[in-house]
DNA sequence: CCCACCTATAACCGATCGGTTATGTGTTGG
DNA sequence: CCAACACATAACCGATCGGTTATAGGTGGG
């Protein structure tokens, strides 16, 4: 559907802290006051990587009283997971011709 | 080996262009100058760019004459590869659900 | 030998990033 | 009703980004 969110994925993935929040959402929704515990920043800064993240369509808002639930659109990613699977085969290409000497995969 | 790499590999793909080189080192190894017509930026551009990919581990020089060849170095993705598998089950339970209950591991 | 070529680096520039503090907006409980 | 809470946004700041032009350094051909 928002197909320009795709071109600001990989940037929005770029960011250590902001993999980090996605590692959290992973393991489900969660408001911004306990999402911003686990990392050392403030909360405005917090809800600067969570627009980006929005953005990107990494994640999703649903507003609970007062508070705003952030859950993960990890389908976000395929864009990422396409992407790397082009190279995918340089590797497992390499691991190939390794087994005509070895028998055994990684 | 070089583990630092791996931090700065995301950071690496961020860029479209830097992506855009690494596609066109997937047909194959080329100098710079060959590089640089296929890019709307100066040489220097390239070179900087260059730089960041080698840094990162995804591509590797090799001194041929007074030319530089680059070629990929595609196992440096599999940080990304690695990193965006956790997220598939994702969108492959997803799916899975709409069938039945097939368990997916990692 | 030396000049032209190929590439990297330096120096600089505006834009963007990731952080801060301050403030605005909406909501709920007492 | 209103004060406190939860979150977003604004305004600002230094650092980094991605680009440029200028230049340095190494190599090969005439």
């Amino acid at each position: 559907m928002n197909d320009v969110a795709a071109i600001h994925v990989f940037r929005a993935v770029a960011d250590p802290t902001r993999r980090g929040i996605l590692d959290r959402l992973a393991d489900g929704a969660s408001p911004v006051r306990a999402l911003v515990e686990g990392f050392a920043i403030s909360q405005p800064a917090l809800s600067k990587h969570l627009r980006i993240l929005r953005e990107a369509g990494l994640v999703a808002v649903e507003k609970v009283g007062r508070e705003r639930h952030y859950r993960l659109q990890a389908d976000g990613l395929r864009a990422v997971a396409d992407w790397v699977r082009h190279y995918e085969r340089f590797w497992t290409d390499r691991l190939d011709r390794l087994g005509d000497y070895l028998d055994g995969d990684e």
